[in-house]
DNA sequence: CCTTGTGCTTCAAATTTTGCAGCGCAACTG
DNA sequence: CAGTTGCGCTGCAAAATTTGAAGCACAAGG
């Protein structure tokens, strides 16, 4: 807080007993904070400190006020507290529509770093694809969706879209390990798994395709990515995800490996909520997190 | 004091209505103030204004704010009072709300024997009836209020109360002033004038009537007692008033006599302050004083 | 007598704040 | 329905303020 700078800094004066250790500790220099001592004293009208030999100790006057800076510093903290309830910053329940892939690291972990500090809000996770996502915003039963590739993009503000590369996920000692630079054509020549036409990475994967000759032939549909995940072990398969949904600091059974660009377009995963509603502020905090993680990783995740 | 700047630039827009307007007020840019608003909304968390067309408003969060700030600037102020005691400047402010009926005798006096002690110390009057008196209390414009038969007393620390008998005032040759023991029923048979119902004798008056057969029928209704005062020499009315407003001493136009307590409830006048809070030292003495005079006062005007 | 640590001062550089002008918006107004 | 008014807000350069680096005088301790 601003303009309880000078107050802060006559506070740490006391308790260093000295401007220059005060200083340091602030980590400004001695002779700012010297001058903006004695600019107060000067504006306060009095002096609030002795000057000894050795260092600087409060004067009565100076006691009065000390007493003061931290009555009022009480009273702020108060304030901000009693608005923090009444904002609904505290308590408030948030709501989200989101992908499949989100579920095992991200939504957790988000939602357990948003918790941490306001641990009275609450949380709704429904899994839904983008279809059912923008049904769920337009009926009001989500607050916020976090899908890769919406449908409709019109009829909702965007908060955030970042780009996800498609990944490759295959077997530890699966043949195409060895591949430094992955395309989308040596993964069809395996057996492949694939998510159903509604999932986003899907409609990447159709889309690539059709500019190629080759034709999609999964040995199986499936719904979840987690089937997936674990068919891969099986057969000599190879699935397909976006980095966010895997654990690419290490996975002792599976690995990971990004298709180029120019073979899959990159998925975005896109916030959203409906256009002009205005959040509850627990649900705008929440996706205000959501933006700054996605952001801060979005140059990280690329290959 | 610099460092409330900010502080006191949001109470100016508070009073104001509007950027513009208070940047005006306080010879600055509105762009500069509109900044400031800006900055603080957001080191401090959450909006504190709404903004609507035309100008802006105090959302809830900005209310406990602005009562905060207030108590802020008064606390500071009664720091640097008491530091100029112990400085031994003996300066100061002293700034009291009361009732009308105090203005031409009492305060004068009080004031006057205050300054023979304290020539450094200044004075704000404002002339407020009980519940404007308690409004500028818990605006933190008064320090001090001494009005008659005070409202909201839980929210105020009472310094002292002095039960006041309500007297009749009349004309010299008046036929009431024959009666040694005057009744209110007496009264009510001539003509008589009565302050409006915010004002403590009113609300004594009504109380009294409303507990006998006979109806308050004022010819007039005024909010100044000075009006009452000369008007019963005009008409052969009867008008009231507490003695503390009275000079009992001698009037060589009026006569007053006071109401039987069984027929009108004695005033209370009481001296109260903002609950909880410390005042300055020439707020505080004078305070002392002005119990230590209406104490005394109290056996001897008894009738 | 020198070293150490103190508060304080000087002056240019860095940072912050301000004023000006203008934008977009909503509500009046003729 | 065009025009005006008053509002909050913003970009940008100028002005004002604050800062940092260096050094001074002073007092205490070895």
């Amino acid at each position: 807080m601003k303009h309880l700078q000078t107050l802060k800094l006559i506070d740490a004066v006391n308790k260093a007993g000295s401007i220059r250790k005060a200083a340091e500790d602030m980590n400004i220099t001695s002779s700012a904070l010297n001058r903006r001592i004695l600019g107060f004293e000067e504006e306060f009208g009095a002096p609030i400190f002795e000057r000894l030999h050795g260092g600087v100790r409060l004067n009565p006057a100076g006691e009065l006020l000390i007493e003061h800076i931290r009555g009022q510093m009480a009273d702020l903290e108060r304030v901000r507290s009693q608005v923090a309830d009444l904002s609904g910053l505290r308590r408030g329940h948030v709501s989200i529509a989101c992908s499949q892939a989100l579920q095992p690291y991200f939504m957790p972990a988000q939602i357990a770093d948003y918790r941490a500090e306001h641990p009275g809000v609450s949380f709704s996770v429904q899994v839904r694809d983008r279809e059912a996502a923008e049904e769920d915003l337009r009926a009001f039963q989500s607050d916020l969706a976090l899908v890769f590739e919406p449908v409709h993009l019109g009829d909702f503000d965007v908060l955030l879209s970042v780009e996800q590369p498609v990944f490759a996920v295959m077997a530890k000692d699966h043949a195409l390990v060895e591949k430094r630079d992955l395309r989308l054509r040596d993964c069809l020549g395996f057996p492949h798994v694939v998510p159903p036409k509604r999932i986003g990475i899907r409609f990447l994967l159709d889309l690539a395709v059709s500019r190629m000759s080759q034709k999609l032939e999964p040995i199986a549909e499936a719904d979840s990515f987690e089937f997936m995940r674990h068919y891969v072990q099986h057969e000599r398969a190879v699935g397909f995800q976006f980095p966010i949904g895997l654990n690419l600091a290490g996975d002792d059974r599976l690995v990971f490996r990004p298709l180029r660009k120019s073979d899959v377009t990159y998925g975005n995963l896109t916030l959203m909520q409906m256009k002009g509603r205005t959040l509850s502020v627990a649900s705008a905090r929440f996706a205000n997190q959501l933006a700054a993680t996605l952001n801060d990783r979005a140059g990280v995740q690329e290959p």
